[in-house]
RNA sequence: GAGCCGUUAGUUCAGUGGGAGAACGCCUGCUUGACAGGCAGGAGGUCACUGGUUCGAAUCCAGUACGGCUCACCA
């Protein structure tokens, strides 16, 4: 073993021997109990980021842990189709061949599409393998195989028998660059420094005029009323009278709606019921003329009049100067205001009158929020997201599902060519020549909405997948997309599967970079996981997306971290070459646990307990933070600093029974730990695990440790605490005193009691080593060496002999200064003591405790202020 | 406008009713038979502010300030 880690040789050769072994395909057998996690599909448009990183890493701990625990593990990969963002990019690419989807023909232009999900299906698998995920291939699923194309139908179907899908012409966002409908959540809305226009339109019987305002002006050549508030007296005496729409000479009528709010501008609005989603309800109720003034493009259309031709905003420009000229347009205010953006092609969404698929949100949102009023309802962790899930399920407005795209799964509705009547099914009527498909796709999330049992052969009830695997025990996902993905996710799983899709829900943030900021193209902050797994490992990256931060807060990417995860990495791999160095071809069966142990050797064995114990309990809560800081400072502090070196002592020994013990004890505390840390760090525990003496083919299908509350000595933790005290102490004064570790002291105790006494004799040769002491007396009627440092500990003072090297002066200045801290410490234990309400309201172990403490110090103090007497004497 | 989160050591973050923690960084020393990407020692914090509850508050409650996020409205 060389004596640097080099995660590049160990990561290349683990995974295809995992794959290859079929250790992450799921038994389906019934056999053991079931876990179930399904990935969130990546979008099959690129590589992957770090965010994909993060979401995967947190969800293969929880695979690999469960795994180990004896769990049927089913980690389900897949990917999804992303309908406008998969279309864009290959329509970039055509674009650079100078080709256009519309020359290619649908057809040809899904083959090609085909094409890049294959190339890119391909590319994100080489990522999963790379970062060490333990998926189930032989159940790797895309939103548009033929299974879950199949249940996407089945919901489309049967949510339009109930009446819970329809179709019709509405207000929807409308994206003018890609020329497709978006849900409302697919709109992103940006504060813009704008306008506010401020219009006259003149009465027809010439009386005058009334003032509107807008900003947007291009609408105004669609307006079909002007409305005002009923009880407004200003225009009470307008209500009913007409106005001329100026450009177009259009005669609309002054309507009385209370949805105007009095207060606002003039009191009076322009309605546009085809170009706002205000006005096309108010439309509605006064049986208002629909205009549309533009095109799909955004370009203005013929009922512009001689504004045709235009695009929306040359228009505005244009039409704007015009009006001003005319005299209609007498003001134009700066005014902040709320722009939607397309979230996908950036462009400003289009209110827009359109006929468009829908689907009725109410009752299906209802469902959901009952849940959560149940004992099996969907647990979010942290808790806190629940209330911003239940709050946006209050207040859902319908779904429009229809998307203007070729790319995804087309609406299984067909209409009649000359009747005009419209079928919707799984399959088209009979006599298809006369019919012909509704030409759109459904909304990508419509189908990632299924994803939880339309991967498990759903709708086939009796898929044997979906009879043992679903529900599925946890989603892993972000914040970012509680909204899109995991509300509709239970939504449509209660609807028709009649359960909950998951248990649980672990949301995390979102990668940002050093500063905090949000990783993006535009400012070219990204990091690419795999530049940081080819310089220092995927278990280095994934230790520090397991550890970085706690559930549902965002993570600061930094390289130091990365790089100091490597270095944990190479103290692992460093504790383990010395162990195997030492470890004399011991074979796993050779491991003997009940020989005479050393009593680093039964510490080392109790705070592996303790680790075991609360590293599982912590995996249990999602609390992966702080899995990882126990098993780094176990593994650095407990194992490699303390254990190990005193584990020297019988290795190179000549004691054969106490070196066999220690051996053992040695190999099991890090095949242990190994184990423990697999879940984080799967590939250098591997390659450790296959080297030390062990049992199994691999660790990957090696069990989970269980704590044994009887392997537990809580002597020798004593016994270590006080020999750990002992030498810091030493440690401490040949720093202070610049006494060379190398050379050779005289080291005096005076132990206070027996127990004291046997504890420091048991501990005898650590200390003589640890201290590097050629004398070593352990006395209880010690006399006390002149010219020497001290140090009172509780149950000891040592002495240090160091004549030549000490100044009187500065000893006692130390030794006050160390009076002092206890003065502090007393001080402030008595006036707890001292305080009635504390010795009856605090619980009494407490009041004990504080007790013991002040003993302590007390006692500790009278020796310091002892010795400082004796040196000033 | 409503809601949520954050504010703890130079930095990044844990801790969430009983003596302020980790990692990294910093300072000092060390070719100690696994590791100098290491070992040993050390410095560094009125836990944002103001009140309240409590025997006891970094921790619970209310408010304030600053930073951030989400939703809604915006003719």
């Amino acid at each position: 073993m060389p004596t640097k880690y080099d995660p590049r040789d160990t990561e290349t050769k683990w995974y295809p021997y995992w794959t290859e072994q079929s250790y992450f395909e799921a038994e389906g057998s019934g056999k053991k109990e079931p876990f179930t996690i399904v990935i969130p599909p990546p979008n099959v448009t690129g590589r992957l980021h770090l965010g994909h990183a993060w979401d995967t890493t947190l969800q293969d701990i929880l695979s690999r842990l469960k795994r180990m625990q004896g769990y049927d593990t089913l980690w389900l990969p897949g990917m999804d189709h992303a309908g406008i963002a998969t279309q864009a990019k290959v329509e970039g690419r055509l674009k650079e061949e100078g080709m256009d989807r519309h020359e290619l023909g649908r057809e040809r232009f899904l083959e090609k599409t085909w094409e890049w999900k294959e190339e890119y299906a391909e590319f994100i698998r080489q990522q999963w393998a790379k970062l060490g995920l333990s998926l189930d291939y032989s159940r790797e699923r895309f939103t548009l195989d033929e299974g879950l194309s199949t249940a996407v139908r089945e919901v489309f179907v049967s949510l339009y028998n109930k009446g819970l899908i329809y179709r019709g012409q509405y207000i929807i966002n409308w994206d003018p660059d890609t020329q497709t409908a978006l849900s409302d959540i697919e709109v992103d809305y940006k504060d813009v420094q704008g306008h506010f226009y401020h219009m006259k339109y003149p009465l027809k019987d010439g009386s005058g005029h009334i003032e509107v305002a807008t900003t947007r002006p291009e609408t105004m050549l669609g307006d079909t009323a002007v409305a005002v508030h009923p009880e407004d007296e200003r225009y009470n005496h307008l209500i009913g009278q007409t106005v001329v729409l100026p450009v177009i000479g259009r005669e609309i009528e002054i309507i009385a709606d209370e949805y105007v709010d009095m207060e606002f501008g003039s009191g009076a609005v322009k309605i546009t019921p085809a170009h706002d989603p205000n006005d096309f309800e108010m439309g509605n109720r006064h049986n208002l003329e629909r205009i549309l003034v533009m095109d799909e493009s955004g370009t203005m259309n013929k009922n512009a009049a001689r504004y045709q031709g235009l695009d929306r905003f040359e228009c505005r420009t244009q039409l704007v100067k015009d009006l001003q000229e005319d005299g209609v347009l007498f003001e134009i205010e700066a005014h902040e205001h709320s722009v939607g953006h397309s979230e996908r092609s950036g462009a400003v969404v289009e209110p827009y009158l359109s006929t468009q698929w829908f689907v009725k949100m109410k009752p299906l949102a209802e469902q959901a929020v009952n849940l959560q009023n149940q004992e099996e309802k969907v647990h979010f962790v942290p808790d806190r997201f629940e209330k911003t899930y239940l709050h946006w399920l209050e207040n859902i407005r319908d779904w429009c599902i229809s998307r203007q795209l070729w790319w995804g799964h087309r609406i299984p509705a067909w209409y009649h060519k000359e009747t005009k009547e419209m079928h919707v099914g799984h399959t088209a009527p009979s006599n298809p020549e006369e019919w012909e498909q509704d030409e759109d796709v459904l909304d990508t999330w419509f189908s990632s909405a299924l994803w939880p049992f339309s991967t498990m052969g759903w709708p086939d009830r009796e898929d044997s997948d979906f009879q043992l695997f679903y529900p599925t025990n946890v989603l892993v996902t972000g914040y970012d997309i509680i909204f899109f993905w995991v509300s509709r996710m239970i939504f449509q799983g209660l609807e028709f599967t009649g359960q909950r899709p998951f248990k649980d829900v672990l949301i995390h943030g979102l990668v940002r970079d050093a500063e905090g900021r949000k990783m993006s193209k535009s400012l070219g902050n990204g990091v690419d996981p795999m530049d940081v797994i080819d310089q220092y490992g995927a278990d280095a990256l994934r230790f520090f997306l397991a550890t970085g931060t706690t559930p549902g807060n965002d993570l600061r990417f930094h390289w130091e971290k990365i790089e100091a995860n490597w270095n944990f990495a190479n103290k692992i791999w460093n504790a383990s070459r010395f162990a195997l160095m030492n470890m004399g071809n011991l074979a796993y069966e050779d491991m003997d646990l009940n020989g005479d142990k050393t009593i680093a050797d039964r510490w080392i064995l109790t705070r592996l307990e303790e680790t075991i114990r609360d590293v599982t309990r912590l995996m249990d809560n999602y609390e992966f933070g702080e899995v990882g800081r126990l098993l780094y400072n176990f593994i650095w502090d407990d194992v490699c600093d303390w254990y190990i070196e005193m584990a020297k002592l019988p290795l190179y020994g000549d004691d054969e029974a106490a070196r066999h013990t220690t051996r053992s004890v040695l190999a099991h505390v890090l095949e242990q730990t190994m184990r423990l840390l697999h879940p984080i760090m799967p590939f250098i525990t591997e390659e450790i695990w296959q080297h030390l003496p062990h049992d199994g083919s691999s660790i990957t299908v090696a069990k989970w440790p269980a704590a044994d509350e009887s392997r537990m000595d809580p002597e020798s933790v004593e016994d270590v605490d006080l020999l750990k005290h002992v030498i810091r102490s030493v440690r401490n004064t040949r720093a202070e005193m610049n006494v060379a570790p190398s050379k050779e002291i005289d080291l005096q105790m005076k132990p206070q009691n027996d127990d004291v006494q046997k504890r420091l004799e048991r501990g005898r040769t650590y200390l003589k080593r640890f201290s590097n002491s050629g004398q070593l007396t352990i006395d209880p009627a010690l006399k006390v060496p002149e010219k020497s440092v001290s140090h009172v500990l509780s149950g000891a003072e040592l002495y240090m002999p160091l004549a030549g090297l000490i100044d009187l002066e500065e000893e006692i200045a130390r030794l006050e200064k160390e009076k002092e801290k206890l003065d502090k410490e007393v001080e402030r234990v008595q006036k707890k003591l001292e305080n009635e309400g504390f010795i009856q309201k605090a619980p009494e172990n407490v009041v004990a405790e504080e007790r013991e403490k002040e003993k302590d110090y007390m006692e500790k103090r009278e020796k310091v202020t002892a010795r400082i007497q004796e040196l000033k004497a």
